[in-house]
DNA sequence: GTGATACCTG
DNA sequence: CAGGTATCAC
């Protein structure tokens, strides 16, 4: 709405310039002009009909104006002279009675304007007003004229009004700062008696006159005069715009004046051109004066009758609101019809008075209704009346905007006295009825409102619950796991997860959600999670049993190895979320002391929650455990509430799409300090993993922008230690005076390798592969012969270095893609103890 | 502008 | 190991 007004406002504002300025381009062109003006606004044109519609009133009936009308115009009229303008004749009246109404909308739009008289109908008014009381002067006097309400000085239309008058003319309406609401000056024609015609005509004269001087300004540009505007000043612009202006500012003028800029853009441009032009106008005037008179006459009789058929046009909406009105009435009650039939008639009655005068009428006549309607009111059901005054917006709302005002007004205030006793009984059930179905329509609106809400968001409950309950079939897995064990399909948990459940339903489905296993069950309805089963061909190695939380799962391998899979997924999605949880895993086991986030901040949470994990990781490693960075969360419900899930951190909708191509195992929300560990035993083999190798190799975590960046800033970190070692063993060699790169070598037995071995490989429970030995030796060569030439003086001397070690990546096993990898790994070591195992897992063993 | 990397720092 | 920054390439 605000806008709107604004919009509104300016768009007045600049109308109303324009049509100012068109004025005082035009000027003379009044009638016709001031006709185009108004239907050229929108606004204009709804006062114009607000004030047509009061009028049409007046014309019809009385046309009388009273004094009060006059007063009440307050701006407009009273500069007038209010009762001045008598009306002789019919068409006078009317033109009062529009002048009137025109007033009105001025007063209007002045209030909202910042010029005063700037209004279309305002100049109209004045124009009008110009000619009764000078019927002659040319414009220019008119507009001295409304400087000095009393003055109108120079009535004489003369055309031939001198230049002097002209001049004067700019010079005084500056010093006569006739205020702007006042626009009346011209209003109040001094000859009252003066017929419309003659003023219509005078107006017409002027105008043309103007509009043609303004030609011949423009066409004869004569430079000899010049005079200096030293004193023009705006406020007449109006009378300027009317008279002076029109005759002096030309249509430059009117262009150089900011619409937006008070009286002071008013201004002529050019003084020195309005003086030009005043000097010649009358003699333009003077030849053209005859046709101008005639032309306007036409035009006035033209806007007369178009706002005659407007006016007749109104009438007949108003008979039809009329018609209306009384309708619903007769539905309900004759006796009641009667009545507020017979007020309608007095009230329309009313209307047809002048529009001033008849607003006081209405007054009246509605105090005798209040006091009626009052007491009727007292019987009157309350119900009864809502619904009345239901029936009758709805009237009104069929109307047209226009003439409504009044007679929603009118009706409004008639509608409860209308209501008889006699009426009462069966506007009760009138009402009754109507309450039942309004009643109904809102239950009904209510509950689709209530559906659309809650179904967006995320399908009911249950469907939230979806991934675990709906059927493998319906899920093909990517990966060609048996659909049986794959309710948790990774894809469809993560759009799933996208649209956050309410919580409170998640709950409440819980319990009975079908088709859910045991650990379902248990598990929080996000949860996924395998069967020991599908575990095993989740992995592509197969083998890890694990998945399972370990409350649910204790005995599963995955607590007795370091890597837990995480196949449980958070249940209860945050609202903030955009996605969706998925635990990690079973750390939660209520074994930490991990915090529950319900920090809505992702970014942060997935920032702490690989803080956690990391701290966990040194601090304990919890032999199962979390996979994911959130584990840490989950732990403080047991349920498995893990808000840490929440972390999705980082998570982008868009780095769903990035979900490891293994849908078989669980995704989890983030790396886990097994993740770490994974990362840095894979650094044996390659240095360099792009982005595609790690989401190949860490497929049971949810790849996201931070997950991708954390895994690659680890690698970035592994290198920097890989780098920094080689880098002092070299300088070292060198200081212990070795000479030659061949004399380096790496073994296992040596400090580098063991320093590195401590590093990526501390539990020293992985075999290296010899690969790596080679990598290494290579490496540490390299830099020994950049140092040693000296190439360590340009800062980006490593960057060789890097070159030649990024093309010896070798290729990572097979093995290290099962999210398993670990605990077959370590599993194997550990349990089977026999490292051949673990070498052949790796590929390493013949 | 973004991502990857190197480098530095804590 | 993470954070931050600078650089480079796309």
């Amino acid at each position: 709405m605000p806008d709107h007004d604004s919009d509104s406002f300016l768009n007045r504002q600049t109308k109303r310039r324009r049509v100012d300025i068109g004025v005082k381009r035009t000027v003379g062109s009044t009638a016709s002009s001031t006709v185009a003006a108004v239907t050229a606004t929108t606004d204009n044109i709804a006062r114009a009909k607000a004030a047509i519609f009061s009028a049409m009133n007046s014309l019809s009936s009385h046309s009388h104006h009273g004094s009060d009308t006059d007063s009440m115009e307050c701006s407009v009229v009273q500069p007038h002279g209010g009762p001045g303008v008598v009306s002789a004749s019919d068409n006078e009246s009317k033109s009062n009675v529009l002048r009137k109404l025109l007033k009105r909308a001025n007063s209007y739009e002045d209030a909202m304007m910042p010029f005063p008289g700037t209004t279309i109908i305002s100049q109209l008014l004045k124009n009008n007003m110009a000619k009764n009381g000078g019927g002659h002067d040319r414009g220019e006097r008119g507009d001295r004229g409304d400087r000095g309400d009393a003055g109108f000085p120079g009535s004489g239309l003369s055309n031939a009004s001198p230049d002097a008058p002209q001049e004067d003319a700019c010079s005084n309406s500056s010093q006569d700062s006739t205020p702007p609401e006042c626009m009346s000056p011209f209003g109040r024609p001094h000859g009252l008696a003066t017929f419309d015609i003659e003023r219509l005509n005078d107006e017409h004269m002027r105008a043309k006159r103007a509009r043609v001087e303004n030609i011949i300004r423009g066409m004869s540009h004569s430079p000899s005069v010049v005079i200096p505007a030293a004193s023009r000043h705006e406020r007449n612009h109006e009378i300027d715009g009317e008279r002076e202006t029109e005759l002096d500012c030309p249509p430059p003028q009117s262009q150089q004046q900011p619409p937006s800029s008070p009286r002071g853009g008013e201004v002529c441009g050019g003084s020195s051109r309005e003086n030009k032009r005043k000097q010649r106008l009358p003699q333009q005037q003077q030849q053209s004066f005859t046709q101008l008179v005639c032309q306007r006459k036409e035009q006035k009789q033209e806007e007369r009758r178009q706002l005659k058929l407007q006016l007749e046009d109104m009438q007949k909406q108003l008979r039809q609101l009329q018609e209306k009105f009384f309708q619903i009435y007769d539905s309900t009650d004759d006796s009641e019809h009667n009545d507020l039939h017979n007020d309608l008639h007095n009230d329309i009655g009313n209307m047809s008075e002048d529009s001033p005068s008849r607003s006081d009428a209405a007054a009246d006549d509605r105090g005798g209704d209040d006091l009626r309607s009052d007491n009727e009111m007292s019987d009157l059901d309350p119900g009864h009346f809502l619904d009345r005054a239901r029936a009758l917006l709805q009237e009104q709302a069929l109307l047209a905007d226009g003439e409504k005002p009044r007679r929603e007004g009118i009706s409004r205030s008639k509608a409860p006295g209308g209501l008889s006793s006699s009426m009462h009984a069966e506007g009760k059930q009138l009402a009754e009825t109507l309450k039942q179905e309004l009643n109904s329509a809102m239950t009904q609106v209510v509950d689709t409102v209530v559906k659309v809400f809650a179904k967006p968001p995320r399908p009911p409950p249950q469907q939230a619950f979806h991934p675990l309950s709906i059927p493998p079939e319906r899920f093909p897995t990517v990966n060609g796991d048996n659909p049986n064990f794959h309710t948790t399909n990774p894809r469809l948990q993560c759009f799933g997860d996208v649209i956050i459940p309410n919580p409170l339903d998640s709950f409440a489905n819980m319990p009975g959600m079908p088709g859910a296993t045991n650990d379902q069950t248990e598990a929080l309805p996000l949860v996924v999670r395998k069967t020991p089963s599908e575990h095993h061909q989740s992995s592509a190695v197969g083998a890890q049993g694990g998945h399972h939380h370990p409350a649910l799962h204790p005995s599963s391998l995955s607590a007795s190895m370091g890597f837990s899979p995480p196949s449980f997924r958070h249940p209860f999605p945050l609202p903030l979320m955009g996605y969706p949880f998925q635990s990690p895993l079973g750390a939660p086991t209520g074994g930490y002391p991990g915090k529950e986030h319900s920090s809505p901040d992702s970014m942060d949470l997935s920032r702490e929650t690989t803080s956690l994990r990391t701290k966990m990781t040194s601090g304990h490693h919890l032999g199962h455990h979390h996979r994911s960075c959130s584990p840490a969360h989950p732990g403080s419900t047991a349920e498995g509430l893990s808000l840490s899930l929440i972390k999705s951190e980082c998570g982008d909708l868009q780095d769903m799409s990035d979900i490891s191509p293994y849908p078989g195992s669980n995704i989890q929300e983030g790396l886990s300090p097994n993740h770490l560990k994974k990362a840095k035993l894979m650094f044996f083999y390659t240095r360099y993993p792009s982005s595609n190798m790690l989401k190949m190799f860490f497929s049971d975590v949810k790849f996201n922008r931070c997950i991708t960046s954390q895994l690659i800033k680890w690698f970035s970190n592994f290198r920097e230690f890989y780098y920094i070692q080689m880098e002092k063993f070299a300088r070292q060699a060198i200081n212990d005076g070795v000479t030659g790169s061949e004399e380096l070598s790496v073994s296992r037995d040596c400090e580098l390798f063991r320093a590195l071995n401590m590093h990526y490989n501390k539990a020293n429970d992985f075999e290296v592969p010899d690969r790596f030995l080679e990598v290494a030796e290579v490496t540490l060569r390299e830099f020994f012969n950049a140092i040693v030439a000296g190439k360590d003086v340009d800062p980006s001397w490593k960057k060789a270095i890097y070159k030649v070690i990024c093309k010896l990546d070798s290729e990572v096993p097979e093995v290290f893609k099962s999210p398993n990898c670990l605990q077959e790994l370590l599993h194997d070591v550990s349990q089977i103890g026999g490292r051949s195992s673990i070498l052949h897992n790796l590929g390493w063993v013949p």
